[in-house]
DNA sequence: TCGTGGAATATCGTATACCAAAGTTGCGGA
DNA sequence: TCCGCAACTTTGGTATACGATATTCCACGA
């Protein structure tokens, strides 16, 4: 086992990171670093180097002289996040679920698990095994880039969910939905899991169309 | 016209990237990063900044307290790249094709007109032209993202290209390949673009591997 | 001879202080 | 009312310092 060494600007980034999908960052209004930074107790130099990051990542714009803001949510870019998720994930799934060795497996069975035992607690911290579910079938393939780019997706695609879907009837459906991928990844069935999930990802870019033209 | 304000560090960004898809700079060699803020006359925090950005993109890789490194090339990695780039770019590139007003149009014939005069010049300048020239080919659609994603991976497919291609018989297919790519954007025939865009990626990843091979 | 321990050195990651330039705000005058 | 200017705020950047970790290299002992 190699044990990580995280440095603190990696952290930042991924406080600020959950920080905008969970909404509890403003769109729209300029971050105010040295605030942020005196929050987090940490210089400018490593806040910077993780706002820069998640520029890079699609999560917030900056202007020159104006500073970051976070990226506001539109219906295009939903449709282009998941029109891409729909073009990578189910066949990168497919072909994790093939060469999976058991450590994958075991990895795959255990986020379904903390998905499930999350389940009915708040919605961003569904939202967190969600993704970690979704990247977890995809990871075994062993294709560090693709697998990258999936979670990227998947947390671009997450503040539209935590924003937009109130987990009413969805959860049990969505719980069904993931238990039939799981089942078709264990069982290798490629074909199966490319569909499901397509199936699956397309269902809640239909749920999100609903609420974009309900609001 | 919005004249764009540029920071140091997004030069610099753009500096090093350059850089790493020339091959200028050593793979599996820590970046000192003292000496290259030196060379570049900035300070280290816009420098971090700036690879801590190449490193979101793939470009570079990080441990902590031994810092940064350009990742190595791997005929799996470039697999994956094109992989990737099949699946995203004909479909985007068809979809532009057929939404593109007249700027996104004038724009993809000066972009193949600047790829055919850098022909002949060193390769590291027709792989930027050539990158242009793709990205032209997806962003009238005005997809930010996918637009930007499929910069991404054209930038990461250039160092593989920039290594492993010698310009031999290439050039003039690539220079009918490129034409027929932009006959059918321009006369807005999605299918034919989509059909072509695959094959002439195809065709580069068929010269690599084969490359590979050889090697 | 070879491996181990440890000191010396180099480099990284972060903090702090400071500055110029650009943006923002608000007040006063036409 | 609306424009322009001054004061303030914030950002982007530099210089510098310092602790912590990595690396190098040499001496010592098995």
């Amino acid at each position: 086992m190699s044990i990580v060494i995280r440095t603190l600007s990696e952290r930042v980034f991924e406080i600020i990171r959950e920080r905008i999908i969970t909404g509890e960052l403003p769109t729209e209004t300029p971050l105010r670093q040295d605030a942020l930074a005196a929050e987090l107790g940490v210089s400018k130099i490593p806040l910077r180097e993780a706002l820069g990051r998640l520029q890079q990542e699609g999560l917030l714009t900056s202007q020159a002289n104006r500073g970051y803001m976070v990226r506001a949510l539109c219906a295009g870019q939903a449709e282009e996040i998941y029109a891409l998720r729909l073009a990578i994930e189910p066949a990168a799934a497919a072909y994790a679920a093939q060469v999976a060795g058991p450590p994958g497996r075991d990895a795959a069975v255990q986020a379904f698990e903390r998905l499930d035992c999350a389940a009915g607690s708040n919605l961003a911290a569904v939202a967190i095994r969600n993704r970690e579910f979704h990247v977890a079938l995809v990871r075994p393939g062993d294709r560090l880039l693709t697998t990258q780019l999936v979670e990227r997706l998947s947390i671009l695609a997450e503040r539209y969910v935590v924003a937009h879907l109130a987990p009413a009837g969805r959860d049990a459906r969505a719980h069904q939905e993931h238990r039939a991928l799981l089942d078709a990844f264990l069982a290798r069935d490629g074909a199966r899991l490319e569909a499901l999930l397509a199936a699956h990802i397309g269902a809640t870019l239909a749920d999100l169309r609903e609420q974009f033209g309900a609001s």
